[in-house]
DNA sequence: TCGAGATAGATGCATTTGCATATACCTTAG
DNA sequence: CTAAGGTATATGCAAATGCATCTATCTCGA
C-alpha cells in the first residue's frame, strides 16, 4: 500500500501518460487539415461563450502564453475565423468571438473530432467510469482554479 | 442524463482541463531553472528505464514529435545528461541511457516537483479518489497503446 | 548474394513558441 | 487634474517544433 504522496504522484503520472495517449490518438485522427488542434482548441472554447471575451479570459482556458495566444488569434483574425474588437469599455482590452466562418469551421471540425474522443473514450469505460472520471478531472481543475486566485 | 457520447466527451474535456490546470501550477513552480519541464519528461523517463532505450520508443513515452526529440536529445547530450550510443546490435539505432549527471539532475529537480505535485493532489483528493483517477487513467493509457499497434 | 522495400534516426526549413520587454490605456493617491 | 503605478495586449528575437525528406542500415525473397 503505497503512501499518500507517493499515491498522488502515480495518479498525476497516469494522467499525464493518459492524456499523452490520447492527444497522439487524437491527432492522427484525420480531421485536422484546415485548423490544428491548437486552434480547434481555441475556436472551441470561443463557441462555448455566449459573448465575446478578453484574450486574457481566454489564455486563461487555453494552454498557450499570452504572447503565443496572441499571435494565434492574429492568424485566425487574419483567417476570417475570429472576430477581435477593442474593448469599448477598456480601451486597453480586446474582445474576441468566432464568426461565422469560425463558428461553421469549429462545427465541421467538432464534429469528426468529437466522435472520434467518444470512440476512445466509449470503448474503454462504462457509463459509471465516464462519470467517475469526469467528475475527479472536474474536481481537481476547479481546485487549481481556485487556487490560482490566491 | 447526459447520452454516453456526450459523457465521453465532457469526461475528455475534463481532463483536458485538469491537464491544462495542473500544467500551469507545476510549470509556476520556482524548480524549471535548469531544466524545463519537457527536459524534465525525458530524464524522467529514461531514469525509469533499467537499460538503455531506442530513440523511438522513448518517442513511444513522450508527447513530441520523432525530429523534435531527436534534437532535444542533441541538446541533453551536448549538456552532459544524456548518453547516445549506437545499438551494436542494429546501426540504425541509438541507445539513450542517463549519464551519473543526468541521473543527479533528474533527482534534484524531480524532488521538489514531487512535491508539488503531492501538494496538488493530497490537498484536493483523499487515498480513493487518488487510487480511483490512477486506475481510470491507467485504463485510458492502456487501452490507448494496446490500440494504437492495430 | 543481391536488390527492393522497410525501418531508425538525422537534417533542411518554415512556422510557432516563450521570454523579455514595449506600448497603450486605466486607476488612484495627492 | 496629474503623475506614478498597474493592467491588457503586442512585438523583437532567439529557441524549439513539426513536416517533409534524406541517409544509413536492416530484412527478405528471388
Amino acid at each position: 500500500m503505497p503512501g499518500r504522496p507517493r499515491l498522488a504522484n502515480d495518479a498525476w503520472e497516469a494522467l499525464l501518460t493518459a492524456h499523452a495517449q490520447m492527444m497522439r490518438r487524437l491527432a492522427a485522427e484525420d480531421v485536422w487539415c484546415e485548423v490544428s488542434m491548437r486552434e480547434y482548441d481555441v475556436l472551441y472554447t470561443l463557441s462555448k461563450c455566449p459573448e465575446p471575451i478578453r484574450l486574457g479570459e481566454l489564455n486563461r482556458r487555453v494552454l498557450l502564453s499570452q504572447p503565443a495566444l496572441s499571435r494565434m488569434v492574429d492568424r485566425l483574425v487574419e483567417r476570417g475565423l475570429v472576430r477581435r474588437e477593442r474593448d469599448a469599455g477598456d480601451g486597453r482590452g480586446v474582445l474576441l468571438s468566432l464568426t461565422t466562418t469560425g463558428r461553421a469551421q469549429q462545427r465541421t471540425t467538432g464534429r469528426p473530432h468529437a466522435l472520434g474522443v467518444a470512440r476512445a473514450m466509449t470503448t474503454t469505460f462504462d457509463d459509471q467510469e465516464l462519470t467517475a472520471l469526469r467528475d475527479l478531472c472536474r474536481k481537481l481543475a476547479e481546485h487549481e482554479a481556485a487556487a490560482e486566485v490566491a
